[in-house]
Formats: structure tokens, C-alpha cells, sequence
DNA sequence: CATTAATGGTTCTATAATAGAACCTATTGA
DNA sequence: TCAATAGGTTCTATTATAGAACCATTAATG
């Protein structure tokens, strides 16, 4: 082994995406971020994660340009961790990963936290993909075309 | 170290999720069984994985119920892995993480496979997130409401 | 102020996961 | 019948992770 492999260079943007936010923390880490978690102690409480991977995971997201450090609002000397454009950009991909594992990672009647729009306190709409003319696709209606 | 930690009990479904496709290969499995790709064989060319991880992670897979195994569809005497129902539940994901990528872990100019529409040739529209009346939210007018 | 406690790390060791090669067996093709 | 291919298994070396211990700053308290 030289070095767990990297999809950095890849053609496909699935791989690209992955070597980005495809481990074990990253997404969870991004998930609390959306859901307001701004510090390294509360990162670390939320998640149970060690605090050496939490050092090199949140370094790797900040280098990635997902996370961005600010000083943080409550005046204090400490430092925000906070979703930059890039970072926000996830929340479709968040979204996915929870109505995917609310239909099939729970039995039927075990409680699960729920996301709802703010206004109205109801729960989204389920993610489609759709054609450019808005037609809802599966994955039989798609194709992947190689670059040549 | 016990063991890498697992988030197969957890109350939010985006944990338990990543807990059956969060690591470094399992959704470049799936992407590639999107794609058409069957064989134990296929999956290692594509994904120059070792043979080791590649069957731990079918293995995986299938425990999981993302994937399946069948006879091969040429009459031989080899077997394929198919996606189920709750692996093509993973569509939204897949053209989730690639949009993504296609956005933001790409230069201007950069060559990469694009997905389309079948029957137009026409690229996708992007992933939004929607309330239950149909409405575009960020992830600013959404909320996570924990279980009591 | 001086002292203590909390925050945000770094460093260390043990264990688990991964990469890659070598090897093995059943099936297929010649 | 024999060689080649597909599909694994096993082995070793290396890397990543978990978790604890430690340390420097900053903030809170007397």
C-alpha cells in the first residue's frame, strides 16, 4: 500500500466529490454544520469523535474550501467553523442521504430526528431527479456519457 | 481503538445512512452498478480496487440489502451483482454527489462525464430541495427537529 | 489581579482497515 | 485435454483511527 487511493484527478465527478467528502466524518461533520454547530467542542460532542480526527478532518474541509474559520460571534478569542458557498452547496446531498435512510435504514414505528421546512413545520418534499423540461427520471432514463 | 465507531443506532437517519454506504468505496460501487456494471470482474477494472476490499465490500452490500446476487445474465455459471430497490433508492444521492462535483471540484474547462437524459441527450436539471407544497428551500428555511 | 477551569488543540500508543501482491480453485474457451 | 480467465482467499506492509494523556491559551472566578 503507498497511500489509501485518491480520486483526485478522476473523470467522473461522483469519484471527485468523494475524495472531498467521502469519509467516515466528513459528511456528519457538514451535517452539524448545517444544523448550526459552529465550534470544535461542540463538533466533538455531538459527534464522539476523537479529537485528533477532528483536528485533521476540519482541517481537510477548511483546505477543501467546504468550511471556512472565523472569529467567533460571540466575542470571544475562539474560532467559528462555519459552511462556505461550496460547503452549503451539500445540502442537497444532506437531504438525500436523510430521506434515503429515513425510508430504508429504520423499521417501521422507530423514532428518527426529522427535518422540516421552518415556516410551516412540515416535512420536505421527497428529492426527484428531473429532466431539463422537469419531468421526473429514474435511474433507467439516464445515461452516463464518457469523456472521449 | 474497540472498533471504528458505528452509527447503526443512531437517531438521525443521515448517520445511519453513511453507516451503510459511508465508506471510501461502497457509493462508487453503487454509481458503477448504476452504470451498468455487474461483475465482480467489471467492478474491479473500473474501480482498480484490491480483490480483498472489493469482496468485503460486495459482501457488505448485500448483507445490507443495497445489493443482490444473481446468475449471470449470459448463462454462465458466474453470478451478478444487481442493485435492489433500496440500492436504486440511492439515485437522488448519486446525481446529488455528482452535480456537486461537477460545480464545485471542477475548473472552468475541465473535461468530465456528464449524465443525461436517455431519450434527449440532454443533461439533468439540478437537485432542489423542496417543501411538501413545492416550494424551493435552502438550507436556511429548513430545521432539524431531534426526537424527544 | 491571581487562580482555576474550560477550550482547543497536539502527541502518543494500540488496534483496525486498506493496498497490493501472491496464491488457489472453478469455470470457460481452444 | 489443456490453457486461460474469473472470482476469490490469504498474506504482509503500511496507513488511518480511537482513545487517552498531555499542553498552551483563553475565559471565568474569588
Amino acid at each position: 500500500m503507498v497511500k489509501r487511493v485518491s480520486m483526485k484527478a478522476a473523470d467522473c465527478p461522483v469519484a471527485r466529490s468523494l475524495d472531498v467528502i467521502g469519509d467516515w466524518w466528513s459528511l456528519l461533520i457538514v451535517r452539524d454544520a448545517f444544523d448550526g454547530v459552529r465550534r470544535f467542542g461542540e463538533f466533538q460532542k455531538s459527534l464522539g469523535i476523537s479529537k485528533g480526527i477532528l483536528t485533521s478532518r476540519l482541517l481537510a474541509l477548511v483546505e477543501f474550501g467546504v468550511l471556512a474559520v472565523e472569529p467567533a460571534s460571540d466575542g470571544s478569542a475562539w474560532q467559528n467553523y462555519v459552511l462556505t458557498p461550496k460547503g452549503e452547496g451539500l445540502f442537497p446531498m444532506i437531504v438525500a442521504l436523510r430521506q434515503w435512510g429515513e425510508v430504508f435504514c429504520y423499521e417501521k414505528g422507530e423514532a428518527h430526528s426529522i427535518l422540516i421546512e421552518r415556516k410551516t413545520g412540515k416535512s420536505l418534499a421527497p428529492l426527484r431527479v428531473r429532466s431539463s423540461s422537469g419531468r421526473v427520471l429514474d435511474a433507467r432514463d439516464t445515461l452516463v456519457k464518457k469523456i472521449s
